[in-house]
RNA sequence: GCCGGAGUGGUGGAAUGGGUAGACACCAGGGACUUAAAAUCCCUUGCACCAAAAGGUGCGUGCCGGUUCGAGUCCGGCCUCCGGCACCA
């Protein structure tokens, strides 16, 4: 019996597409489910890891739709940025060409696999229709004074020739390219993902499902450290130097302070002459510094004195200012107040410069420190000493009294920082949404008026990288009037992070056709949130962060209704070669599903990367991976239709277990062990086991001592739903021989009897003294009393007895007995 | 350095609330069918040892200890690998 793939994929296809199996409504008539995989970059043919990602989502779908639920299960492409327009240059081509043209490309690869997108939902993010929505938030974040604009240093990738958001700097390389960035001072848009910082820690307690591994990715990236801003004064000028510190209840062991060599403070100081030309050396030197260098924390701690000093509002104590490499502009205020005895970088700097040590911290009530033989700083917590009013008290009281005294006297306030930045999101390149916003000598930043969105990118041909937008010399972009004053105007002539695009393209999928508003509020109130959410973990503090944001503040402005966008969230494993190596391009060992798929079939595809691991694992993919479940489709799975007696039972028909031949019963039984087996596996994305679970039915059924025609037809029948969301087109083709009329994916998910679970006899272990050493078989729940008659009798368990007396004896129902002996 | 996660046969992996470790596969070996090969089917397959055999004994989930009648699973201490953060005051 032939398996003929070739004939039966694109039938089936064909026919769902007619039937608009996949297609979801505007509003689910019933319970939803909105299953949502990443967006697609379309530099390239799909591949391995896309395919792992769309057919994990894929059985998820149809299994949630063969359990009665409403499915949205959309797709659709993440069309502006680099990937895309880096690989349009090489080319030769138009980005706005290519892209399209990759977009056919891939999308006729996906339809050969058969994954139930709604393609009706389809949404392309550098097409006007969304794109004007992504300006419209925009425009909603700058209205609320959430995008704006600052000058700073950016990271700059001069391969790229554009800035980069914080996150797409990894060990100071371009994530993209891998080209070391450089620092420049530029003025650029920033959202003010700050605001939320709070907010996007605190709720990732609302997410059980979401995998504690990236939520502790996600917190530590936002970092939040809860402290006091201490105001010192410095000397001579008067003017205020406040600092961040965890630890206020060291604030009597200030010895001296430090401020970062970018800061703008240093140039307020007044230094005299030669002080000047020390710190300005210094400031020089560290700027030619690489990054790597700089943050080597291991590294040597160096700074210059700056002649002046700083009061420690505390004790009026006035002590030295130094500048130094240590300290970072932009965290905190770019200022630290160092305590070289509780603080182990302050120490290692402190000994360097010869710069006292003041024990303000003993560990407990009895030790105590002795700054002469330390070899580090002591920097847990401890008892307040040297330390005026506070002495004695004790931890996080102390921190909470010092800080409290600071708030009576004016000195200084608690304070909550993070190491999360704001979201750096103009870019110098031509692939994305303009940014919309118009430049007036006389109103100053102007949004575009919505009504006059979107801003179109113009298809020009001066698209290539530069330095500096390219949208800057198109004069019939830039020069327009102003919306306000009618005045002459320029527009802004960045794009943005596409990273913006994927914010909010899960809200566009509710609502993809929609003139007027970016989502019907009420469409998004009937299938937020997403239910369930997968893609790859590399996205953990990006694109993980930015839509949970998007999501919070279109919260806030009266959009959506939850905090946070998808209920569960999973990461499955990466593919990589039979080497373990990632696959790319340049390495040549890209393996696509493309081919196996025409070789083998698209179902034999989705089986084999189905069974050779858990979703979450990452898997070393080889054609040799699919070689067992070939020869179990084709030699086991499908020719059982050949076995279906035409009897057509009722799917929802329990049998009377004492109707059943021994033989049937059995047969009745099994099957519904593996229809909870798979169900349960299905609930947790393993379909590994969901597989051997339908290996061991299937060897299991013995047609020939099956008299029961009903139940015959049942076993097969459901064998074929349970397999139907991994293998489509396989048991859609199955169960359709077996001379059903709808879809295996319009009947419904099938139940198990509860009554059938289990087999009349168990096979109990035996232990002595916890060793295995037999078994009995006896009736299911038999009571203490009888199995101990059967252990007693059996020869083997005599022997490990002899002499020897019983001291304890120990039963768990139908699972094991445990004799202790002496 | 700090924070997560993981270490199970030759290989991929099972064991879902402490309860028969190695399900289900791959690979390998043996056999059947065949003129032969492929395909297919059947058997063996954690390691070591004892036995002619039936069978039995010991060891075994990274290492060392603990709790328990019983530990892959819980606790303590290490080792290795992977991931994240990395001068964040």
């Amino acid at each position: 019996m032939k398996y003929d793939f070739s004939q039966i994929e694109p039938k089936w296809q064909d026919i769902w597409s007619k039937d608009s199996l996949y297609t979801a409504g505007d509003r689910p008539a019933k319970d939803k489910f909105y299953m949502l995989v990443m967006f697609a970059y379309p530099s390239g043919d799909i591949h391995m890891g896309h395919f792992r990602n769309y057919i994990v989502g894929d059985a998820v779908a149809r299994y949630q739709m063969m359990r009665g639920k409403d499915v949205l299960h959309p797709f659709g492409w993440d069309a502006f940025g680099l990937p895309a327009e880096r690989a349009a240059i090489q080319r030769d081509l138009h980005p706005d060409d290519w892209t399209h043209r990759n977009i056919e490309i891939s999308r006729k690869t996906l339809m050969k696999t058969g994954i139930s997108f709604d393609w009706s939902r389809e949404v392309i993010s550098c097409n006007p229709d969304y794109y004007k929505w992504t300006q419209w938030i925009f425009v909603q974040l700058f209205k609320k004074g959430l995008a704006y604009r600052k000058s700073g240093q950016v990271n700059w990738c001069p391969e790229d020739q554009t800035v980069l958001a914080n996150e797409q700097v990894v060990d100071s390389k371009c994530e993209r390219c891998g080209t070391s960035v450089v620092k420049r001072d530029l003025t650029q848009w920033y959202f003010k993902i700050t605001e939320y910082a709070n907010r996007l820690i605190d709720d990732l307690d609302k997410l059980p499902d979401w995998p504690e591994n990236l939520k502790t990715i996600q917190k530590e990236w936002i970092g939040r450290s809860r402290g006091a801003e201490i105001d010192f004064i410095i000397k001579d000028t008067g003017e205020k130097l406040p600092v961040f510190t965890t630890r206020p209840d060291t604030i009597y062991g200030v010895t001296y302070m430090a401020i970062a060599p970018e800061s703008p403070l240093v140039d307020r100081l007044s230094l005299d002459r030669e002080h000047r030309e020390e710190v300005e050396a210094y400031r020089n030197a560290v700027q030619m510094r690489s990054e790597i260098e700089r943050t080597a924390a291991t590294g040597e701690k160096d700074g210059v004195f700056t002649g002046k000093y700083a009061i420690n509002p505390y004790n009026r104590e006035e002590v030295q200012l130094w500048v130094a490499d240590y300290v970072l502009a932009g965290y905190g205020t770019g200022a630290v107040m160092a305590v070289p005895a509780h603080d182990s970088r302050d120490f290692l700097f402190a000994k360097k410069y010869d710069i006292p040590i003041k024990v303000v911290i003993h560990p407990d009530h009895f030790s105590k420190l002795d700054p002469a033989t330390m070899d580090d700083a002591y920097t847990g917590y401890g008892v307040m000493v040297n330390s005026d009013l506070f002495d004695g008290l004790e931890g996080e009281e102390a921190v909470r009294e010092v800080t409290e005294y600071a708030e009576r006297k004016g000195i200084g306030r608690g304070k909550i920082n993070y190491k999360l930045r704001d979201w750096l999101i103009s870019r110098q390149r031509y692939w994305g949404a303009p940014i919309p916003i118009i430049h007036c000598s006389k109103c100053g930043l102007v949004p575009v008026p919505e009504d006059e969105l979107p801003v179109l990118l113009p298809k020009t041909d001066n698209f290539k990288p530069k330095g500096r937008s390219p949208l800057a010399d198109v004069p019939e972009f830039m020069d327009v009037t102003c919306p306000q004053c009618g005045g002459e105007a320029q527009r802004d002539p960045d794009t943005m992070d596409t990273f913006v695009c994927s914010s909010w393209y899960y809200l566009r999928y509710i609502d993809p056709k929609n003139d007027c508003l970016p989502f019907s509020k009420e469409k998004a109130k009937a299938w937020m949130p997403i239910d369930l959410y997968i893609g790859g973990i590399t996205h953990a503090t990006g694109h993980l962060i930015y839509f949970r944001f998007f999501q919070k503040f279109l919260k806030d402005i009266g959009w959506l209704e939850d905090d946070e966008p998808a209920k569960a969230l999973c990461n499955h494993g990466m593919v990589l070669d039979v080497n373990g190596e990632v696959m790319s391009k340049s390495k040549g060992n890209v393996v696509s599903p493309v081919v196996l798929m025409e070789k083998r079939g698209v179902d034999i595809a989705r089986l084999g990367m189905f069974f050779t691991a858990p979703t979450e694992r990452e898997v070393l993919w080889s054609d040799e991976v699919v070689v067992g479940i070939e020869k179990f489709i084709l030699n086991r799975f499908f020719p059982l239709v050949k076995d279906f007696r035409k009897s057509y039972p009722d799917l929802k028909f329990n049998f009377k277990l004492d109707a059943l031949t021994n033989d049937d019963r059995r047969a009745y039984i099994r099957l519904n062990q593996t229809v909870k087996r798979v169900t349960d596996d299905f609930e947790r994305l393993q379909f590994n086991t969901a597989i051997s679970a339908l290996m061991e039915l299937t060897r299991d059924y013995k047609p020939d001592k099956i008299r029961n025609d009903q139940l015959n037809d049942l076993i097969i029948l459901k064998a074929i739903q349970l397999m139907a969301p991994m293998a489509p087109h396989l048991a859609e083709e199955m169960w359709h021989r077996c001379g059903m009329q709808t879809s295996v994916f319009r009947a419904q998910w099938p139940a198990y009897d509860r009554n059938a679970v289990n087999f009349e006899t168990v096979v109990i272990a035996i232990q002595v003294n916890g060793k295995l050493r037999g078994e009995v078989s006896v009736a299911r729940d038999s009571e203490q009393d009888e199995v101990f008659t059967a252990v007693m009798a059996n020869e083997r368990i005599k022997g490990h007895l002899g002499e020897k007396e019983v001291i304890k004896k120990i039963y768990i129902k139908n699972r094991l007995v445990n004799l202790v002996v002496k």
